[in-house]
DNA sequence: CCCAAAAGCCGACAAATGTCGGGTCGGAAG
DNA sequence: CTTCCGACCCGACATTTGTCGGCTTTTGGG
């Protein structure tokens, strides 16, 4: 079911591409590429442990992933997704500290370690990359920021529509084999059985249809509408 | 009410022992104190608002803030505090995105204001203070983490309990002027009345003793076991 | 010292969220 | 083709959180 390992070259192609790694010189690229491991996880394998202290910056090359973390009574919240082309977890491989979270894959998913001995040494020579590196933890912050005052100060129904509006190409949702309710629920930091009553009263109010394999918008204004309460 | 303006004589004594800006030469941290602006902000007041595209980075000389987001009904979930000493906005300033949340001092608080120009060019001068700038980043993220999953996971009585127990400065918290009730309340992302309510229950338990200004952990080992439910 | 405004207190109620038991249905495995 | 399992559906109920009106206490300015 894997594909065959990648040589370094694909790697280095990527590598060259990305914007992470803009003004870069040959060299150093090349040193990079020559020393990363590649590794495939199955669906549902761990990537990394919450609290593992992981010193290998990820290149997300095909695949998905899901970053979470769990409480003692197995009920977990979900933070962000990460999708192919993505890199991950510099706070392990720079800050040097425990993850805060786990992640796993969401369905196979192939992936570069970039072992940190490698990158520290670009990170200080090339301050550029260091900067990139802010800029991509800066984001990270904010949607951060983001998620929290979500789940504090607006109720299931509005986060609910707000990840419908984000995620809709057009005004089709696909449901895709991971993207079930449980995930959504994880996701959306509550328990499928609430979800599910929010998608029901949305139907019934005609701005939503749901069917097994995909979700319309059926009407766009006023959905927004609702997420958003009386500004009074 | 306010000190005099202290020269950048003040600040640069300051810098010199900040982690932050370890290894640097004196000609920069000169540059750095003569160009930084010095303003004081009175109790209550705006250091900047949710939205600005702000482009200093902030030292907090003395006095503390909190940083908010406030929701369009007017519920607001408090985000940190910051102390002393600290720095703050090194997203505004080094990635130029927009404040994810508004600032407001506690008290009267002064801060030197440090413009991005200068700041820049240091950063890409000396990679090692963007190495700092880094995992200050990564601590902060962590931080995010943790109160997301918190307000996901935890209810507002385990909140409050963590929050005493991280503020007890042996099994004593006092209560500062500016940290009343609605305070406390918007940093567990609740109101005052749900808060009165846990405290109470914790009160009536007899695992804190409450006066009007401050609180007692009367037993420290029992208040944690109530903090983390069946790990079942 | 006195008074007004703010902060805190309280009980009762309302709304949102979480839990449970049991049912239905479709797709994958045999 | 049949069976089985997991995902989904559903109503009823429990718990947590938020809201309201009104009362008491504290505090700070005049």
């Amino acid at each position: 079911m894997s594909s065959p390992p990648p040589s370094p070259d694909i790697l280095l192609k990527r590598l060259k591409t990305f914007d992470f790694l803009q003004g870069l010189d040959g060299d150093s690229l090349n040193r990079l590429a020559q020393n990363a491991v590649w590794k495939v996880f199955a669906s549902d394998a761990v990537v990394f442990w919450d609290g593992d202290v992981e010193s290998n910056l990820y290149f997300l090359q095909y695949g998905s992933l899901k970053v979470l973390k769990t409480a003692p009574d197995g009920r977990t919240q979900v933070l962000r997704f990460i999708r192919a082309g993505e890199i991950f977890n510099e706070v392990g491989v720079l800050a040097k500290r425990p993850n805060p979270a786990s992640a796993v894959a969401l369905e196979e998913s192939g992936l570069w370690l970039i072992p940190r001995a490698e990158l520290e040494g670009i990170v200080l020579a090339h301050p550029e990359v260091a900067m990139q590196i802010i800029e991509n933890m800066a984001d990270k912050i904010i949607e951060l920021v983001t998620l929290a005052t979500d789940l504090s100060l607006k109720t299931v129904e509005a986060r609910l529509i707000k990840i419908l509006l984000e995620q809709a190409e057009g005004d089709l949702i696909e449901r895709r084999r991971w993207s079930n309710q449980a995930e959504l629920a994880a996701r959306l930091g509550t328990v499928p059985d609430v979800l599910r009553r929010a998608m029901r009263e949305l139907t019934k109010a005609g701005l939503i249809a749901i069917d097994r394999h995909q979700i319309w918008i059926l009407n766009r204004p006023e959905l927004e509408a609702r997420a958003t309460p009386p500004p009074e």
